[in-house]
DNA sequence: GCTGAAAAGCATCGCCT
DNA sequence: AGGCGATGCTTTTCAGC
């Protein structure tokens, strides 16, 4: 079957892309210099800038933080898999563990009931103690947790494909 | 090269761990702004933003962006196992995925030979090449993928503790 | 360590091409 | 759409506490 819509006028042409290359990489740049980087003069820049932000497709701005210099030595990763597939139950889950500061990332996964959760600890006894936690809470069924211990890669952001 | 932290006395006060705070909130913040929040003047204020930033407890700043705005409507995660645990195969396996752009993270986790990595495709197919990609590469044994389809948390940075 | 003032640089607006 | 020039803020340095 043949592709169907034929494309819209891009929203976002080769000066869009280059600045959510830049910002991806350091999003604490000048508009001045980024606009120099991507060719253009500021005012421009910073147009575009805004109107990336407001059409969301940037979402913010966070400085990256080592993890193990404020006291998180440990990370892993929690594969949760809850009793029931019920949306009462998967949104009590994704509700406490969104208040817990140590998860921070979960992800619901394809399948049905499970979730994929990133957390931290201070050391492998906080580690344990989470891990108990999520396994005695209300309608978990089973908790695999993996260990991480050298990260080889942790890139911000999306790949900006050239097009 | 080797440096040894001189770092028994707390290395960071109550101002520097909300600076922190605010910086992985909003890393564009104009420094006027962050020094207002954390209570002290703005040359103060920057100075301390740029020892966090030299001792390497910032890392940097990065825009955050949406992905499926961007045509990345698939993330997925991956366990990997390997056949072998020597150096020169898990070194091999985590510069052929480093070299990926669609791998985003890679962690090797605790037990040998086994990495989790999270990844972005453009669509199911791509995703299916991606796994395909990897069940094939030299020294793989084996290839688990998690597909999530509802991010129900995301934060940034890591807990900062109030200590 | 902090404050305050001052210089340089930046963000941002209005107007023009 | 991009660029130029003007204005007000912000950043950054430098004194002095």
């Amino acid at each position: 079957m043949r592709k169907t819509p034929p494309d819209q006028p891009p929203l976002l042409d080769q000066i869009d892309r280059r600045i959510l290359a830049e910002l991806q990489e350091d999003g604490r740049m000048t508009n001045v210099e980024l606009a120099r980087r991507v060719g253009i003069s500021a005012p421009p820049c910073l147009r575009r800038v805004r109107r990336l932000e407001e059409a969301g497709v940037i979402r913010g701005y966070h400085a990256d933080t080592d993890p193990a210099l404020l006291g998180w030595q440990v990370m892993f990763f929690a594969i949760v898999g809850l009793e029931s597939q019920k949306q009462s139950v998967l949104d009590a889950f994704e509700q406490m563990v969104g208040a817990w500061p140590e998860v921070r990332e979960c992800h619901m996964i394809r399948g049905g009931g499970d979730f994929i959760l990133k957390l931290v600890a201070r050391d492998t006894a906080h580690e344990n103690e989470l891990t108990r936690r999520l396994t005695g809470a209300a309608s978990v069924a089973r908790v695999t947790t993996l260990q991480t211990i050298r990260t080889a890669k942790d890139a911000a952001g999306v790949p900006i494909p050239p097009e």
